[in-house]
DNA sequence: CGCGGAATTGAACTTTTTCAAATTGAGTGG
DNA sequence: CCACTCAATTTGAAAAAGTTCAATTCCGCG
């Protein structure tokens, strides 16, 4: 029952009413028109780059408050629903100050991207993802990563497997541990830190 | 006679006019109030962050016409001059289409940056790296690269040592040459792009 | 209960890093 | 203009990290 609601692509223009969609739903695709941006409510959505050659780069995971779509001319990833009835707003350009603030936001989220890319090994990019996603969500000693490895892998240009090894070595390690798959509780947020490289400070 | 004219950090308002800089002149510093964004008139600037354990991730090369330092609150980056002699404009906040328009390109190019780094091997990111520059300089047949491979490989996310073999292996392939230590010329760009991953096209 | 995608694990292989050393190049002072 | 010095680049060899391929195991879902 996946990838049914894909009608939603480049819907008619109207108020930016909350719409709800079921993972896999396809926002918008690489190189549509980039008539609307975008801001989750409730949820999460990733963007992605499709190569010619096949490969696939998840250019940013968008969680509840933060805006996405935020181009001109032609969007030059795909927006899609990761989380299970994620819930996202849709803006007509024009307010030149949500205009700005979406744009800042948005240079903030993947400037930010790159630094996580720049880690050099797969645990520290791990770590530097995991508590990226905390500072991001709000959540404290747990997140939910409703994406799965091979979303996680194509974000972190790693392969799925160095993702599964790297999570049984910080739950090796105790600095994390797996309530569900995709459950994750923090165990030693500071060595965790650490690893990657201690950016991302301690709440 | 390096890092002399670093005076230049935050200087006193005023109007846009040119100002030129020694190369290693440090325009901004992490963490300094964002009072002002700028664009590159000509040369190359860079973007850098430092992390806590020392190491440094570039962020961007900024080349005639691009935007920098296009933030709120704190640049979350430092910038530097990396050729010398390079000018560039100062801009006070408060044009909401200028604003808008530098935003915009500051977002284009820094996601761009994910496309590159998302590159698997390090050949392939040399590779889509030299096409890049040439696609932003409008060069044709040959590009000028300014910066020291210690900066390629701080933006790349590769070793000196590494963006050192890469070069070698291009030219050992007959894909590029090189004239002069920071002038390369391309002898098919057919091929490297097919390396680089053919999502940017030949001219 | 069984199917199929997702995750995990192992082992061989490849790439990149690391460490060391040699070479080249640019800029300085004589 | 040349010699000198220090930084940047290049190259080699060994070690480490990541990928690839293959095989299992786990889990959600009908």
């Amino acid at each position: 029952m996946n990838y049914r609601d894909s009608s939603l692509t480049c819907a008619a223009p109207g108020p930016s009413s909350v719409r709800r969609a079921a993972k896999g739903t396809i926002i918008y695709r690489q190189n549509d028109p980039a008539a609307f941006r975008f801001e989750v409510v409730s949820g999460v959505v990733r963007t992605s780059y499709l190569f010619m050659d096949g490969r696939r780069q998840l250019t940013g995971f968008f969680f509840a408050g933060e805006a996405f779509g935020v181009e001109q001319g032609l969007y030059r990833t795909s927006a899609e629903v990761v989380s299970d009835g994620a819930e996202f707003r849709r803006f007509s350009w024009g307010d030149k100050d949500e205009d700005e603030r979406a744009l800042n936001q948005a240079l903030e989220l993947v400037e930010n991207s790159i630094l996580l890319l720049g880690r050099r090994t797969a645990l520290s990019r791990m770590a530097a993802f995991l508590l990226d996603v905390r500072a991001r969500t709000g959540e404290g000693g747990c997140i939910h990563l409703p994406m799965s490895q091979a979303d996680m892998a194509d974000f972190l240009g790693l392969t799925v497997e160095t993702v599964s090894r790297s999570f049984s070595q910080l739950v090796r390690q105790r600095l994390i541990t797996r309530l569900e798959t995709h459950l994750v509780r923090f165990l030693d947020l500071g060595r965790l830190g650490a690893l990657a490289g201690t950016e991302f400070e301690e709440a």
